[in-house]
DNA sequence: GCTTGACCTCAACTTAGCTTGAGGTTGCAT
DNA sequence: ATGCAACCTCAAGCTAAGTTGAGGTCAAGC
């Protein structure tokens, strides 16, 4: 049986529980597990079992938390936090650089979302909302189409 | 057993079946069935129990898939199309009124998603992206936990 | 009158993002 | 050493927005 307590020394107090990490980000320990389960999160495991975080890992969860908000599925969310290093803190730079790339897909979106509504408006205004002539109907502008279950919001 | 068309002389042609319907609106038929199920359509029937829709469900149809596009959930799109008449065309300025009110909805939606990028910018930028500090964090700012189930993207 | 495609209902399944509950274990304080 | 909260796993359930399939009916052309 082996404890939290590596060769180089690394203090117990860096590491966190699933119940502290529930409390510094506001997230339930339900969640949390549920994150882990879909590869947002890798704590490592006390001798019994119990799973120990990075205190970085609470930054980690403010991420997901605020890309969430933004829009961004969980398995999008994966993808962009697959570009932080595994088991060390993240520096600064990694953040950066994640977060570039995140704020790309965003302004996509913002995009979008603003030409949708104008041409809302457009429509309504000249009550031509209808399929056969309204812009908001062209191909490119659909929702996809992929397999069975919900469709991606703000696609 | 009696047929659709009434003692005023409404013209067979003027009600659509869903498999029309269908094909107009590029919405699946069961989709339609499901729409109807939530609140969003509601067709007559012929003698036979088969769902008789009336043409300005074409335009019903469109405003759902647009409104879906801007985000919203199919409760919300109901609760804007209950301003629609019941059975008859509703007018331009019927749908006029009730796109304004989405618009507003829209707009607030637009607001947080630009100032929520924003805020991710400068917090990734300071190096503050922790939750004690985060602006992100705010408690006004948080998603709305209403009971199981997801959570509302972009709240 | 018969066939065929479009339609009907109802139940079960899908994905995303979780929560809830049952039944059992850990870890810390006294 | 004991008690209790916090933890563990695993299974089932929930909502949203639909799809898929079984088993049966309707309507229209030949």
């Amino acid at each position: 049986m082996w404890k939290i307590c590596w060769g180089n020394g690394v203090p117990t107090a860096n590491f966190i529980s699933i119940g502290q990490l529930a409390k510094r980000t506001g997230v339930a320990v339900s969640a949390l597990r549920f994150y882990e389960e879909k590869g947002l999160l890798n704590p490592l495991r006390s001798g019994g079992n119990q799973r120990r975080y990075l205190r970085s890992d609470i930054r980690r969860v403010s991420f997901v938390l605020i890309a969430q908000k933004l829009g961004l599925g969980l398995a999008e969310i994966e993808e962009h936090l697959a570009g932080l290093p595994e088991g060390r803190n993240p520096t600064l730079e990694d953040w950066r650089k994640i977060s570039r790339a995140m704020r790309e897909q965003i302004d996509a979106r913002i995009t979008l979302l603003n030409r949708t509504r104008n041409q809302l408006d457009q429509c309504i205004g000249c009550g031509c909302l209808s399929l056969t002539k309204c812009q908001l109907y062209n191909k490119d502008d659909k929702l996809g189409l992929k397999g069975p279950g919900p469709r991606a919001v703000l696609d």
